[in-house]
RNA sequence: GGCCCCAUAGUCUAGCGGUUAGGACGUCGGCCUCUCACGCCGAAAACGCGGGUUCAAGUCCCGCUGGGGUCACCA
């Protein structure tokens, strides 16, 4: 029952568990990173693509991408191009990956579906897994009665108990099912960590994963295990909270009869309040660094220290630099805050090396570029009336972050009050993330945000101002949604957060406390 | 709440039994300078707490506290 971990021992006199890293002299290092196509590129996804591209560049190895897109509700081909370019964006080449092939390929999950279901079966023919036919209602009914009762919440395995004659029932009435892992109930199952040495966790504690959903995809246990083995991962780089769902699978791969490949997670990067990085407090599209005028190597620069320690006391690096120094014994797995200052401070540097004509180039690639710069100057041709005027009033279009303090009491509409406006600006930031996805057009802003007012009550009158406020700084633009579309997704929607969040912090300035001189304050006192 | 992970200044980190606890961001002060910025110099600022082990503990062990993660037919 108990599964014996990878050897363990021979760190005496090394207090780093990396000390193993790569540790494995037979086989060619081969590490992944595996993106979930649901969303915006996620800066997460950059800073564990750094680590494991530096770990196989150092040792000689590949560097492959595969999409994990296994979800098929969320799962969009939008999300995977936006996410295969701003990793090229950000300057990390695969050596596989769905859009350049490779030996082990189809690098897309979802073309590979057969294949897990056939692993599936295998597991479920080996006793290892078993299918169940719980409903969802049934699932939710059970958890609720087990947090009555003080028990975990977890699957309570009904389905693995079924007869054989009820099996074959169940079956033959074609009701949708899926297949659970059957964990063992018993024992413990241990792994090493390659930044925090052996960890163990009783197999009580685990629940009987979902690892074929009723729609035939699987799971990312399932898949993740089969597509490492299959396309020969050697060493697993992945984010921290994956460390709990680890002995899953680990004991996918004894029940496989895999070799497992070494486990390595990283911490993960924090907000400034420590909680895992979120974008209702920190900017996490890689977009936004783009659009907000980071340089790519500086981010790369940036990340490598939420954890890495290149030695010398030494913070500005290439990528090669890195590579050449590399060691995860130089990688802690405290938790790092992200931290836009710094972050701002390293760009500076890249910047001021440049020489005047490199960075009119890198200009150029960014908002000085002929085809943006067409895109404003149809917006803002019919206000201004010399050719003087035109960069002043397109000072926001070239802007990142905008600063709130002169403008926050106007803000605040007649008869609503900061917290109001606060709130409807936060709340409209988590509005259009959901309703305008699929295409950031001015259509669907006008619409988002119209029916975002019908929603909350407020008069569009009312709510455009602030919203023209925090995304251009000014009570006069263009017009509002051809506006946010050329500022874009990610600094339109950080503006109006740091927008909502100016509102909240503001204190109106109270009659009272007003500095106006009084005739008996006189400057002398 | 159960389980797991983490713990040096506000933040990122160095430290691998004996250090005036080092560097960086940020903050503050100064120099440079027509201004600002850059640059340079300087300052304030940290080993969470309690037990062990040891001649000696930021460093090793245990407990506590704190923070975080995770408990989905999401990854």
């Amino acid at each position: 029952m108990t599964v014996p971990a990878a050897p363990t021992e021979s760190v005496h006199g090394n207090h780093s568990h990396a000390a193993r890293w790569p540790g494995r002299d037979r086989h060619p290092v081969r590490v992944r990173i595996a993106p979930s196509p649901t969303g915006d590129p996620h800066v997460g996804t950059a800073y564990i693509a750094l680590f494991n591209y530096v770990f196989a560049k150092k040792h000689g190895g590949k560097f492959i991408l595969r999409i994990e897109d296994t979800d098929q509700t969320r799962s969009t081909l939008a999300s995977e191009d936006a996410i295969l370019r701003a990793l090229r964006w950000v300057g990390l080449q695969w050596d596989e990956g769905p859009d350049c092939g490779g030996p082990f390929g189809p690098y897309r999950q979802s073309e590979r579906t057969a294949l897990y279901q056939q692993h599936a079966q295998l597991l479920v023919e080996k006793g290892a897994a078993y299918p169940c036919f719980c409903t969802a209602e049934r699932l939710e009914a059970s958890r609720r009665a087990r947090m009555a009762e003080g028990k975990p919440p977890g699957y309570d395995r009904l389905c693995r108990y079924l007869s054989k004659q009820e099996l074959a029932d169940k079956l033959a009435s074609g009701d949708k099912y899926v297949i659970r892992l059957a964990m063992p109930l018993q024992g413990e199952t241990r792994f090493f960590d390659g930044l925090r040495g052996d960890i163990v966790i009783e197999n009580a504690t685990i629940d009987d994963q979902v690892l074929l959903k009723s729609d035939g995809f699987p799971t990312y246990h399932l898949a993740n295990v089969v597509d490492d083995h299959l396309m020969q991962i050697s060493h697993v780089i992945r984010a921290e909270e994956w460390i709990i769902s680890t002995p899953k699978h680990v004991q996918l791969y004894a029940a496989f009869g895999w070799e497992p490949p070494d486990f390595l997670h990283m911490p993960l990067l924090r907000n400034p309040d420590r909680s895992k990085i979120s974008k209702r407090k920190n900017p996490v599209s890689l977009d936004y660094y783009r659009d907000a005028g980071f340089f790519p190597e500086a981010l790369l620069n940036f990340l490598s220290l939420m954890g890495f320690a290149f030695g010398g006391d030494r913070e500005k690096f290439t990528l090669t630099e890195m590579i050449e120094a590399f060691d995860f014994t130089k990688v802690s797995a405290g938790e790092p805050v992200f931290d836009l200052q710094k972050l701002t401070w390293l760009n500076g540097l890249y910047l001021r090396e440049l020489t005047p004509e490199a960075l009119l180039m890198r200009l150029r690639q960014w908002r000085l570029s002929d085809e943006y710069l067409l895109q404003l100057i149809p917006l803002l041709k019919e206000r201004i009336e010399r050719m003087d005027q035109l960069i002043p009033a397109a000072s926001f279009f070239l802007t990142g972050d905008l600063d709130y303090s002169g403008v926050v009491a106007q803000l605040i509409p007649k008869g609503r009050d900061k917290t109001q406006t606060g709130t409807a600006l936060a709340e409209l930031t988590d509005f259009l993330e959901e309703q305008v996805r699929h295409g950031w057009t001015h259509e669907a802003l006008e619409k988002a945000c119209r029916d975002f007012c019908e929603k909350t009550g407020w008069k569009t009158k009312e709510l455009f101002m602030p919203i023209r406020l925090a995304v251009t700084g000014r009570a006069a633009s263009p017009p509002l949604f051809e506006t946010m579309v050329a500022i874009g997704k990610d600094l339109t929607r950080r503006r109006l957060r740091l927008a909502a969040q100016a509102l909240h912090a503001y204190v109106p300035p109270s009659p009272e406390a007003s500095p106006s001189p009084t005739p008996k304050a006189s400057k002398a006192s």
